[in-house]
DNA sequence: ACTTGCAGTGCAACTAGTTGCATAGCTAGG
DNA sequence: CCTAGCTATGCAACTAGTTGCACTGCAAGT
Protein backbone atom coordinates (compact mmCIF):
# COMPACT_ATOMS: atom_id res chain seq x y z
CA UNK A 1 0.00 0.00 0.00
CA UNK A 2 1.31 3.28 -1.33
CA UNK A 3 -0.67 5.82 -0.52
CA UNK A 4 0.05 6.18 2.79
CA UNK A 5 3.85 6.15 1.89
CA UNK A 6 2.95 8.68 -0.78
CA UNK A 7 1.58 10.95 1.94
CA UNK A 8 4.67 10.77 4.16
CA UNK A 9 7.16 11.42 1.22
CA UNK A 10 4.81 14.19 0.67
CA UNK A 11 4.98 15.35 4.60
CA UNK A 12 8.63 14.73 4.46
CA UNK A 13 9.02 17.56 1.86
CA UNK A 14 6.38 19.91 3.55
CA UNK A 15 3.92 20.12 6.19
CA UNK A 16 0.62 20.16 5.04
CA UNK A 17 -3.27 20.17 5.26
CA UNK A 18 -5.48 17.17 4.25
CA UNK A 19 -6.95 19.57 1.46
CA UNK A 20 -3.59 20.64 0.20
CA UNK A 21 -2.44 16.65 0.00
CA UNK A 22 -5.43 16.01 -1.58
CA UNK A 23 -4.83 18.80 -4.59
CA UNK A 24 -1.42 17.19 -4.64
CA UNK A 25 -2.40 13.79 -5.66
CA UNK A 26 -4.64 15.61 -8.41
CA UNK A 27 -1.33 17.04 -9.83
CA UNK A 28 2.56 16.02 -9.62
CA UNK A 29 2.50 12.99 -7.63
CA UNK A 30 -0.84 11.89 -8.60
CA UNK A 31 0.70 11.07 -12.06
CA UNK A 32 1.73 8.27 -10.43
CA UNK A 33 -0.93 7.65 -7.30
CA UNK A 34 -4.15 9.57 -6.90
CA UNK A 35 -6.28 9.69 -3.69
CA UNK A 36 -9.76 11.55 -3.62
CA UNK A 37 -10.19 13.94 -0.57
CA UNK A 38 -12.45 11.18 1.31
CA UNK A 39 -9.48 8.81 1.43
CA UNK A 40 -7.00 11.02 2.38
CA UNK A 41 -8.82 11.81 5.50
CA UNK A 42 -9.26 8.56 6.25
CA UNK A 43 -6.00 7.61 5.78
CA UNK A 44 -4.06 10.62 7.53
CA UNK A 45 -6.63 9.78 10.45
CA UNK A 46 -5.15 6.27 10.84
CA UNK A 47 -1.60 7.47 10.29
CA UNK A 48 -2.30 10.02 13.39
CA UNK A 49 -3.21 6.68 15.34
CA UNK A 50 -0.05 5.11 14.13
CA UNK A 51 2.40 8.02 15.22
CA UNK A 52 3.50 8.70 12.62
CA UNK A 53 2.16 12.37 11.88
CA UNK A 54 1.41 14.61 14.10
CA UNK A 55 -1.13 17.38 13.54
CA UNK A 56 -1.65 21.25 14.51
CA UNK A 57 -5.09 22.91 14.60
CA UNK A 58 -4.23 25.98 13.10
CA UNK A 59 -7.45 28.75 13.51
CA UNK A 60 -7.79 30.67 10.37
CA UNK A 61 -9.89 34.07 10.02
CA UNK A 62 -12.41 34.28 6.56
CA UNK A 63 -11.93 30.55 6.15
CA UNK A 64 -12.35 27.24 8.04
CA UNK A 65 -9.97 26.04 10.29
CA UNK A 66 -7.16 23.75 9.47
CA UNK A 67 -5.25 20.64 10.61
CA UNK A 68 -1.30 20.88 9.34
CA UNK A 69 -0.12 17.35 9.62
CA UNK A 70 3.88 16.91 9.86
CA UNK A 71 5.82 13.83 9.78
CA UNK A 72 6.94 12.44 13.14
CA UNK A 73 10.36 10.64 13.77
CA UNK A 74 8.84 7.38 13.75
CA UNK A 75 6.98 8.14 10.43
CA UNK A 76 10.28 8.93 9.02
CA UNK A 77 11.24 5.36 10.08
CA UNK A 78 8.37 4.01 8.45
CA UNK A 79 9.29 5.37 5.57
CA UNK A 80 13.32 4.83 5.59
CA UNK A 81 11.87 1.17 6.20
CA UNK A 82 9.10 0.88 3.55
CA UNK A 83 11.53 2.75 0.70
CA UNK A 84 14.09 -0.39 1.71
CA UNK A 85 11.33 -2.26 1.71
CA UNK A 86 11.57 -4.72 -2.01
CA UNK A 87 8.62 -4.25 -3.96
CA UNK A 88 6.85 -6.63 -6.75
CA UNK A 89 6.20 -4.89 -10.09
CA UNK A 90 2.53 -3.81 -10.07
CA UNK A 91 0.23 -4.90 -12.85
CA UNK A 92 -0.94 -1.86 -15.55
CA UNK A 93 -5.01 -2.10 -15.70
CA UNK A 94 -6.58 -0.32 -18.48
CA UNK A 95 -10.23 -0.18 -19.54
CA UNK A 96 -8.68 1.10 -22.53
CA UNK A 97 -6.85 -2.58 -23.52
CA UNK A 98 -9.88 -4.60 -22.69
CA UNK A 99 -11.97 -2.59 -24.50
CA UNK A 100 -9.31 -2.59 -27.55
CA UNK A 101 -9.15 -6.69 -27.04
CA UNK A 102 -12.63 -6.61 -27.23
CA UNK A 103 -13.96 -4.78 -30.25
CA UNK A 104 -14.87 -7.42 -32.30
CA UNK A 105 -18.03 -7.73 -30.12
CA UNK A 106 -18.52 -3.66 -29.95
CA UNK A 107 -18.67 -1.25 -32.60
CA UNK A 108 -14.63 -1.28 -33.57
CA UNK A 109 -15.22 2.38 -34.93
CA UNK A 110 -16.38 3.13 -31.71
CA UNK A 111 -13.68 2.04 -30.34
CA UNK A 112 -11.34 3.41 -32.35
CA UNK A 113 -12.87 6.81 -31.94
CA UNK A 114 -12.24 6.46 -28.45
CA UNK A 115 -8.41 5.60 -28.49
CA UNK A 116 -8.60 8.90 -30.44
CA UNK A 117 -10.09 10.93 -27.71
CA UNK A 118 -7.89 8.79 -25.00
CA UNK A 119 -4.90 9.90 -27.52
CA UNK A 120 -5.90 13.81 -27.46
CA UNK A 121 -6.28 13.52 -23.75
CA UNK A 122 -2.59 12.12 -23.16
CA UNK A 123 -0.68 14.10 -25.69
CA UNK A 124 -2.00 17.53 -23.61
CA UNK A 125 -0.65 15.79 -20.33
CA UNK A 126 2.52 15.17 -22.39
CA UNK A 127 2.56 18.66 -23.49
CA UNK A 128 1.86 20.05 -19.84
CA UNK A 129 4.59 17.55 -18.14
CA UNK A 130 7.07 18.95 -21.13
CA UNK A 131 6.14 22.55 -20.10
CA UNK A 132 6.74 21.59 -16.72
CA UNK A 133 9.98 19.94 -17.12
CA UNK A 134 11.46 23.18 -19.15
CA UNK A 135 10.35 25.62 -16.54
CA UNK A 136 11.30 23.90 -13.22
CA UNK A 137 14.15 22.43 -13.92
CA UNK A 138 15.78 23.70 -17.10
CA UNK A 139 18.90 22.60 -16.30
CA UNK A 140 19.07 18.78 -14.85
CA UNK A 141 22.25 17.73 -15.30
CA UNK A 142 22.91 20.12 -12.28
CA UNK A 143 20.43 18.55 -10.00
CA UNK A 144 20.47 16.33 -7.13
CA UNK A 145 19.13 14.81 -3.82
CA UNK A 146 15.17 15.74 -4.21
CA UNK A 147 14.77 17.68 -6.70
CA UNK A 148 16.95 15.39 -9.00
CA UNK A 149 14.08 12.99 -7.53
CA UNK A 150 11.20 14.81 -8.55
CA UNK A 151 12.99 15.30 -11.87
CA UNK A 152 13.20 11.41 -12.02
CA UNK A 153 9.49 10.89 -11.68
CA UNK A 154 8.57 13.74 -13.92
CA UNK A 155 10.76 11.85 -16.70
CA UNK A 156 8.96 8.55 -15.96
CA UNK A 157 5.66 10.76 -16.64
CA UNK A 158 6.86 11.71 -19.57
CA UNK A 159 8.43 8.50 -21.07
CA UNK A 160 4.95 6.56 -20.01
CA UNK A 161 2.77 8.93 -22.14
CA UNK A 162 5.25 9.24 -24.64
CA UNK A 163 4.64 4.78 -24.96
CA UNK A 164 1.21 5.10 -24.82
CA UNK A 165 0.22 7.63 -27.40
CA UNK A 166 2.79 5.38 -29.75
CA UNK A 167 0.70 2.75 -28.98
CA UNK A 168 -2.68 4.64 -29.40
CA UNK A 169 -1.34 5.64 -33.12
CA UNK A 170 -0.48 2.02 -34.05
CA UNK A 171 -4.30 1.10 -32.81
CA UNK A 172 -6.10 3.97 -34.60
CA UNK A 173 -4.11 3.37 -37.64
CA UNK A 174 -5.17 -0.34 -37.36
CA UNK A 175 -8.62 0.12 -36.47
CA UNK A 176 -9.57 3.02 -38.11
CA UNK A 177 -11.63 2.53 -41.22
CA UNK A 178 -9.96 4.42 -43.75
CA UNK A 179 -11.59 7.05 -45.24
CA UNK A 180 -12.92 5.75 -48.84
CA UNK A 181 -14.10 7.61 -51.77
CA UNK A 182 -17.68 7.34 -50.56
CA UNK A 183 -16.98 9.52 -47.49
CA UNK A 184 -17.14 12.60 -49.52
CA UNK A 185 -20.00 13.89 -50.18
CA UNK B 1 -15.45 -1.68 -13.53
CA UNK B 2 -12.95 -3.52 -16.01
CA UNK B 3 -13.14 -7.10 -14.29
CA UNK B 4 -16.17 -7.85 -15.58
CA UNK B 5 -15.45 -7.04 -18.57
CA UNK B 6 -12.59 -8.87 -19.68
CA UNK B 7 -14.14 -11.77 -18.33
CA UNK B 8 -17.07 -10.59 -21.02
CA UNK B 9 -14.60 -10.48 -23.46
CA UNK B 10 -12.91 -13.64 -22.36
CA UNK B 11 -16.14 -15.94 -22.02
CA UNK B 12 -16.82 -14.33 -25.67
CA UNK B 13 -13.73 -15.85 -27.08
CA UNK B 14 -14.29 -19.25 -25.40
CA UNK B 15 -16.48 -20.54 -22.80
CA UNK B 16 -14.68 -21.51 -19.59
CA UNK B 17 -13.88 -22.66 -16.05
CA UNK B 18 -13.25 -19.96 -13.59
CA UNK B 19 -9.93 -21.93 -12.69
CA UNK B 20 -9.00 -21.00 -16.12
CA UNK B 21 -10.18 -17.67 -16.47
CA UNK B 22 -7.75 -16.66 -13.55
CA UNK B 23 -5.05 -18.48 -14.61
CA UNK B 24 -5.45 -16.51 -18.11
CA UNK B 25 -5.80 -12.86 -16.13
CA UNK B 26 -1.93 -14.42 -15.63
CA UNK B 27 -1.18 -14.58 -18.69
CA UNK B 28 -2.39 -12.59 -21.94
CA UNK B 29 -5.01 -10.37 -21.03
CA UNK B 30 -3.34 -10.28 -17.41
CA UNK B 31 -1.00 -7.75 -18.31
CA UNK B 32 -3.76 -5.32 -18.66
CA UNK B 33 -5.70 -6.66 -15.81
CA UNK B 34 -5.14 -8.98 -12.95
CA UNK B 35 -7.11 -11.17 -10.80
CA UNK B 36 -6.87 -13.52 -8.37
CA UNK B 37 -9.20 -16.59 -8.56
CA UNK B 38 -11.10 -15.91 -5.61
CA UNK B 39 -11.81 -12.36 -7.07
CA UNK B 40 -12.69 -14.69 -10.29
CA UNK B 41 -15.06 -17.14 -8.87
CA UNK B 42 -17.02 -13.91 -6.36
CA UNK B 43 -17.48 -12.02 -9.85
CA UNK B 44 -18.61 -14.75 -11.88
CA UNK B 45 -20.98 -15.75 -9.26
CA UNK B 46 -22.77 -12.31 -9.22
CA UNK B 47 -22.17 -12.13 -13.21
CA UNK B 48 -24.31 -15.40 -13.46
CA UNK B 49 -26.97 -13.93 -10.98
CA UNK B 50 -27.21 -10.87 -13.41
CA UNK B 51 -28.00 -13.31 -16.55
CA UNK B 52 -24.80 -12.49 -18.45
CA UNK B 53 -23.40 -15.57 -18.08
CA UNK B 54 -24.61 -19.20 -17.67
CA UNK B 55 -22.78 -22.42 -16.52
CA UNK B 56 -22.97 -25.52 -17.59
CA UNK B 57 -21.71 -28.62 -14.50
CA UNK B 58 -19.41 -31.09 -15.77
CA UNK B 59 -18.27 -34.20 -13.94
CA UNK B 60 -14.91 -35.39 -14.44
CA UNK B 61 -13.02 -38.36 -13.77
CA UNK B 62 -9.72 -38.35 -11.90
CA UNK B 63 -10.11 -35.03 -11.24
CA UNK B 64 -12.59 -32.34 -9.58
CA UNK B 65 -15.89 -31.70 -11.60
CA UNK B 66 -15.95 -27.87 -13.07
CA UNK B 67 -18.02 -25.69 -14.12
CA UNK B 68 -18.24 -23.84 -18.03
CA UNK B 69 -19.15 -20.71 -18.04
CA UNK B 70 -20.24 -19.24 -21.20
CA UNK B 71 -21.79 -16.09 -22.07
CA UNK B 72 -25.22 -15.69 -22.79
CA UNK B 73 -26.49 -12.97 -25.19
CA UNK B 74 -27.81 -10.36 -22.04
CA UNK B 75 -23.84 -11.00 -21.58
CA UNK B 76 -23.20 -9.74 -25.10
CA UNK B 77 -25.30 -6.75 -24.88
CA UNK B 78 -23.67 -5.59 -21.66
CA UNK B 79 -20.51 -6.17 -22.93
CA UNK B 80 -21.57 -4.26 -26.44
CA UNK B 81 -22.77 -1.20 -24.15
CA UNK B 82 -20.20 -1.45 -22.31
CA UNK B 83 -17.41 -0.97 -25.20
CA UNK B 84 -19.44 1.91 -26.69
CA UNK B 85 -19.40 3.66 -22.94
CA UNK B 86 -16.73 6.24 -22.86
CA UNK B 87 -14.48 6.46 -20.38
CA UNK B 88 -12.01 8.16 -18.62
CA UNK B 89 -8.12 7.81 -18.30
CA UNK B 90 -7.48 5.83 -15.58
CA UNK B 91 -4.55 6.85 -13.19
CA UNK B 92 -1.40 4.63 -13.42
CA UNK B 93 0.07 3.79 -9.90
CA UNK B 94 3.24 3.11 -9.06
CA UNK B 95 4.75 2.27 -5.69
CA UNK B 96 8.71 2.17 -7.82
CA UNK B 97 7.56 6.07 -8.55
CA UNK B 98 6.71 6.70 -4.89
CA UNK B 99 10.35 5.07 -3.77
CA UNK B 100 12.02 7.04 -6.30
CA UNK B 101 10.01 10.60 -5.34
CA UNK B 102 11.06 9.43 -1.74
CA UNK B 103 14.89 8.38 -2.06
CA UNK B 104 16.31 10.85 -0.28
CA UNK B 105 14.31 9.68 2.65
CA UNK B 106 15.86 6.75 2.51
CA UNK B 107 18.66 5.05 1.20
CA UNK B 108 19.23 6.06 -2.54
CA UNK B 109 21.43 3.38 -3.72
CA UNK B 110 19.05 0.86 -2.13
CA UNK B 111 16.34 2.73 -4.50
CA UNK B 112 18.63 2.07 -7.50
CA UNK B 113 19.23 -1.23 -6.83
CA UNK B 114 15.43 -1.70 -6.64
CA UNK B 115 14.65 -0.17 -10.00
CA UNK B 116 17.63 -2.48 -11.33
CA UNK B 117 15.59 -5.35 -10.24
CA UNK B 118 12.51 -3.99 -11.63
CA UNK B 119 14.60 -2.86 -14.68
CA UNK B 120 15.53 -6.84 -15.75
CA UNK B 121 11.60 -8.03 -14.89
CA UNK B 122 9.95 -5.68 -17.72
CA UNK B 123 13.16 -6.76 -19.80
CA UNK B 124 12.24 -10.28 -19.24
CA UNK B 125 8.68 -9.48 -19.60
CA UNK B 126 9.09 -7.69 -22.57
CA UNK B 127 11.60 -10.11 -24.42
CA UNK B 128 8.58 -12.75 -23.73
CA UNK B 129 5.68 -10.47 -25.44
CA UNK B 130 8.79 -10.31 -28.46
CA UNK B 131 8.93 -13.95 -28.82
CA UNK B 132 5.32 -14.42 -28.40
CA UNK B 133 4.72 -11.88 -31.28
CA UNK B 134 7.09 -13.72 -33.42
CA UNK B 135 5.38 -16.57 -32.55
CA UNK B 136 1.56 -16.17 -32.56
CA UNK B 137 1.81 -12.65 -35.18
CA UNK B 138 4.51 -13.25 -38.07
CA UNK B 139 2.32 -11.60 -40.26
CA UNK B 140 0.53 -8.67 -38.81
CA UNK B 141 -0.45 -6.88 -41.60
CA UNK B 142 -2.51 -9.57 -42.72
CA UNK B 143 -4.40 -9.79 -39.47
CA UNK B 144 -8.42 -8.65 -39.21
CA UNK B 145 -10.90 -9.13 -36.54
CA UNK B 146 -9.78 -9.90 -33.36
CA UNK B 147 -6.93 -11.84 -33.75
CA UNK B 148 -5.99 -7.87 -34.93
CA UNK B 149 -7.16 -7.00 -31.47
CA UNK B 150 -5.41 -9.50 -29.71
CA UNK B 151 -2.25 -8.36 -31.50
CA UNK B 152 -2.71 -4.48 -31.03
CA UNK B 153 -3.18 -5.00 -27.10
CA UNK B 154 0.26 -6.96 -27.48
CA UNK B 155 2.03 -4.33 -29.06
CA UNK B 156 0.47 -2.11 -25.86
CA UNK B 157 2.15 -4.50 -23.52
CA UNK B 158 5.60 -3.97 -25.45
CA UNK B 159 5.23 -0.35 -25.83
CA UNK B 160 4.40 -0.10 -22.17
CA UNK B 161 8.16 -2.26 -21.68
CA UNK B 162 9.81 -0.38 -23.55
CA UNK B 163 8.84 2.77 -22.25
CA UNK B 164 9.68 1.54 -18.49
CA UNK B 165 12.84 0.40 -19.63
CA UNK B 166 13.78 3.43 -21.11
CA UNK B 167 12.91 5.32 -17.87
CA UNK B 168 14.88 2.54 -15.40
CA UNK B 169 17.57 3.34 -17.22
CA UNK B 170 17.46 7.18 -16.60
CA UNK B 171 16.85 6.62 -13.02
CA UNK B 172 19.34 4.07 -12.31
CA UNK B 173 22.13 6.14 -14.53
CA UNK B 174 20.77 9.33 -12.23
CA UNK B 175 21.21 7.63 -9.02
CA UNK B 176 23.50 4.90 -8.93
CA UNK B 177 26.53 5.93 -7.46
CA UNK B 178 29.42 6.07 -10.12
CA UNK B 179 31.48 3.52 -9.46
CA UNK B 180 34.65 5.25 -7.97
CA UNK B 181 38.15 4.06 -8.35
CA UNK B 182 38.29 3.15 -4.44
CA UNK B 183 35.25 0.28 -5.62
CA UNK B 184 37.95 -1.31 -6.31
CA UNK B 185 39.89 -3.60 -4.23
C1' DA C 1 -29.80 39.04 -5.62
C1' DC C 2 -28.09 34.54 -7.09
C1' DT C 3 -25.07 31.13 -8.34
C1' DT C 4 -20.62 29.20 -8.70
C1' DG C 5 -16.33 28.05 -6.80
C1' DC C 6 -12.83 27.77 -3.25
C1' DA C 7 -11.11 26.53 1.24
C1' DG C 8 -11.61 23.14 4.72
C1' DT C 9 -13.01 18.65 7.23
C1' DG C 10 -15.41 14.74 7.68
C1' DC C 11 -19.18 10.57 7.96
C1' DA C 12 -21.79 6.68 5.90
C1' DA C 13 -22.56 3.25 2.74
C1' DC C 14 -20.89 1.04 -0.78
C1' DT C 15 -17.81 -1.74 -4.34
C1' DA C 16 -13.44 -3.86 -5.49
C1' DG C 17 -9.74 -6.47 -4.37
C1' DT C 18 -6.53 -9.20 -1.07
C1' DT C 19 -5.20 -12.82 2.17
C1' DG C 20 -5.83 -16.88 4.46
C1' DC C 21 -8.04 -21.09 4.77
C1' DA C 22 -10.52 -25.53 3.37
C1' DT C 23 -11.26 -29.62 0.62
C1' DA C 24 -10.01 -33.61 -2.47
C1' DG C 25 -7.82 -36.73 -5.48
C1' DC C 26 -4.34 -37.43 -8.91
C1' DT C 27 0.59 -37.28 -10.65
C1' DA C 28 5.52 -36.85 -10.58
C1' DG C 29 9.92 -36.57 -8.30
C1' DG C 30 13.27 -37.52 -4.59
C1' DC D 1 6.90 -43.46 1.26
C1' DC D 2 6.42 -38.62 1.40
C1' DT D 3 6.19 -34.09 -0.29
C1' DA D 4 5.05 -30.87 -3.75
C1' DG D 5 2.24 -29.31 -7.32
C1' DC D 6 -1.80 -29.37 -10.34
C1' DT D 7 -6.86 -29.25 -11.13
C1' DA D 8 -11.01 -27.25 -9.25
C1' DT D 9 -14.17 -24.43 -6.33
C1' DG D 10 -15.32 -21.58 -2.81
C1' DC D 11 -16.06 -19.02 2.10
C1' DA D 12 -14.66 -15.54 5.60
C1' DA D 13 -12.48 -11.65 7.10
C1' DC D 14 -10.07 -8.06 5.90
C1' DT D 15 -8.08 -3.58 3.50
C1' DA D 16 -8.39 -0.11 -0.05
C1' DG D 17 -10.85 2.93 -2.62
C1' DT D 18 -15.32 5.24 -4.47
C1' DT D 19 -19.61 7.84 -4.25
C1' DG D 20 -22.72 10.67 -2.17
C1' DC D 21 -23.76 13.76 1.29
C1' DA D 22 -23.16 17.58 4.92
C1' DC D 23 -21.62 22.04 6.93
C1' DT D 24 -19.40 26.97 7.01
C1' DG D 25 -18.34 31.26 5.13
C1' DC D 26 -15.99 34.23 1.87
C1' DA D 27 -15.06 36.14 -2.92
C1' DA D 28 -16.10 36.89 -7.62
C1' DG D 29 -18.80 36.82 -11.58
C1' DT D 30 -23.76 37.44 -14.09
Amino acid sequence: MALEHAILVSLAERASTGYDLARRFDKSIGRFWTATHQQVYKVLARMEGNGWISATHVAQEGRPDKKVYDITALGRGELAQWIARPAEAEAARSDLAVKIRGASFGDPAAVAEEVRRHRATHADRLDFYLANEKREFPDPAALTGHRLHQWLVLRGGISLERGMIDWFDEVIAALAPRPTPEDRP
